[in-house]
RNA sequence: GGCGAGUUACCCAAGCGGCCAAAGGGAUCUGACUGUAAAUCAGACUGCAUUGCAUUCGGGGGUUCGAAUCCCUCACUCGCCA
């Protein structure tokens, strides 16, 4: 299992040291009492995920990772699942949420914790505990949560939260369910603070409102000072947003985002930001960052930081044996020989990993490309074709060129542009 | 409750009766150059199709030979006043 290969680097001071260095705090509450409280007795901790989709995505991962390396300091992290959050919606700065059915985010929810529970240990002193904030507020009366809860919260501080204070700029504006927000993820912290003495949450930057909404609420209702940490929003240098690829968000599902395409997203990390990857999304020690930094330096046609970049994400998400394929899948694709001298098996193999589809023989190319899935429509297949980005095992090829199984094993590989691949196969 | 402004393609944003499938920017895609990188330059970017057709400019209805552009109505948003 590969959980119990991680651990955090022992050169290290203490984990807080660590955080620090691999760039994950970005905000916090008072930094020197944070620190000693880390490298003392071990602590409770949560960070909580929105079943907003069906998958957690990248995003999410630097979270669960964050989690980890608190958990393999010796902490008891608490993952909460938010089936009550989920319902309500946390205001994105642009536009209102749609809200899902009732249905569908308790789906959702059962899906994601899963995920969370696959990246944190449920062995030892400090297992992680899995906790869904709709067992507290399920039974809760509106009556009562404006009592008890709504009775701490001053509308003024609570228009001045960045993702409010936003919307109200905005033309969307804001609903009164969204607004509300904040103050449900507050009464979490004091949840889980009464209920494990949690006094620590941890979660993206943009959340930094939500985060300070529970600490405020425990001061005012325990007088106890709680803390938070708020990792940076991961961007590129590029001034692109991470975690998207051809515009889709890369999940950890495999359904929604297969082990190769998710080693093909790592693969083409850019030299400026591989390094700040490395440190966010991998256990990989200092020293070992530090001679991967000094090989981008040297020789960055390499790219040796990117594939153990690679090779390491996918492992974490996929397990050993996917990325195994999807590895094995890339240098036969990739590789600088002839695709037909590949073995039937190996070239087989490889096409699974990639999007396919099955034809008949003689199919037209255009028709095989919407059937794959690389253009989606055919008036899209034709400019590609035109543009001259559509080749057949290897060789350009106009509109005229039909699928017709030449490598060995009878399949085609069918590519769009420098790097989109897919297989087909005769049927 | 009253008054005013607004809703355009993935996002921002022009257009204000025909020349608008709709300017411009961003994102995205393709080509060249490369290292399955970045930057740069060039092209593409509603769908189907032989310079043609169909469907788009919040929803619905109307005026007109003709509407994103005018009128009515509904929904939503923003602002000011109560």
């Amino acid at each position: 299992m590969i959980l119990a290969t991680q651990q955090n680097d022992p050169s290290f001071e203490d984990v807080w040291e660590e955080l620090t260095w691999r760039g994950l705090v970005h905000v916090s509450t008072d930094q020197a009492a944070l620190k000693e409280l880390l490298a003392g007795e071990p602590i409770t901790y949560y960070c909580g995920f929105d079943p907003t989709a069906p998958s957690l995505h990248l995003g999410n991962l630097v979270q669960l990772l964050t989690m980890r390396r608190l958990q393999l300091a010796g902490h008891r992290p608490l993952g909460l699942v938010g089936g009550s959050t989920g319902l309500i919606g946390d205001p994105r700065p642009t536009a209102e949420r749609t809200l899902n059915t009732k249905e569908t985010v308790a789906e959702w929810v059962g899906r994601l914790q899963e995920q969370v529970s696959r990246f944190l240990s449920r062995e030892g002193e400090n297992p992680v505990r899995l906790v869904n904030n709709l067992d507290w507020t399920a039974g809760l009366s509106a009556i009562d949560f404006l009592r008890d809860i709504g009775k701490y919260y001053r509308v003024g501080t609570m228009l001045k939260k960045d993702a409010v204070a936003s919307r109200l700029n905005s033309d969307a504006g804001i609903s009164y369910t969204e607004f509300s927000y904040q103050i449900l993820q507050g009464f979490d912290y004091l949840e889980l603070h009464r209920q494990y003495g949690c006094v620590l949450q941890t979660g993206g930057s943009d959340q930094w409102g939500n985060l300070t909404s529970g600490t405020d609420l425990i001061h005012r209702v325990e007088g106890r000072h709680v803390h938070a940490i708020g990792t940076p929003l991961i961007t590129n240098s590029d001034g692109t947003k991470f975690g998207k690829s051809e515009g889709n968000a890369i999940w950890l599902d495999a359904e929604m985002c297969t082990p190769y395409r998710f080693y093909q997203f790592w693969l083409n990390t850019d030299d400026a930001d591989v390094i700040a990857r490395l440190k966010v999304f991998t256990f990989l020690s200092r020293a070992e960052i530090e001679e991967l930094e000094r090989l981008v330096e040297a020789e960055p046609f390499r790219r040796a930081a990117q594939r153990r970049l690679a090779v390491e994400v996918t492992t974490l998400v996929h397990g050993a044996e996917a990325t195994d394929a999807v590895i094995a899948a890339s240098e036969a694709l990739f590789g600088k020989g002839d695709l037909g001298a590949l073995d039937a098996a190996t070239l087989r193999s490889a096409l699974e990993e990639l999007p396919n589809a099955t034809v008949a023989a003689g199919t037209p190319v255009l028709d095989a490309l919407l059937a794959t899935g690389l253009v989606s429509s055919l008036g899209e297949g034709r400019r590609a074709i035109a543009q001259g980005g559509v080749t057949v095992d290897g060789v350009k090829v106009d509109g005229s060129a039909v699928i017709d199984g030449a490598l060995p094993g009878g399949v085609t590989v069918l590519r769009r542009g420098k790097k989109t691949l897919a297989g087909v196969f005769i049927g």
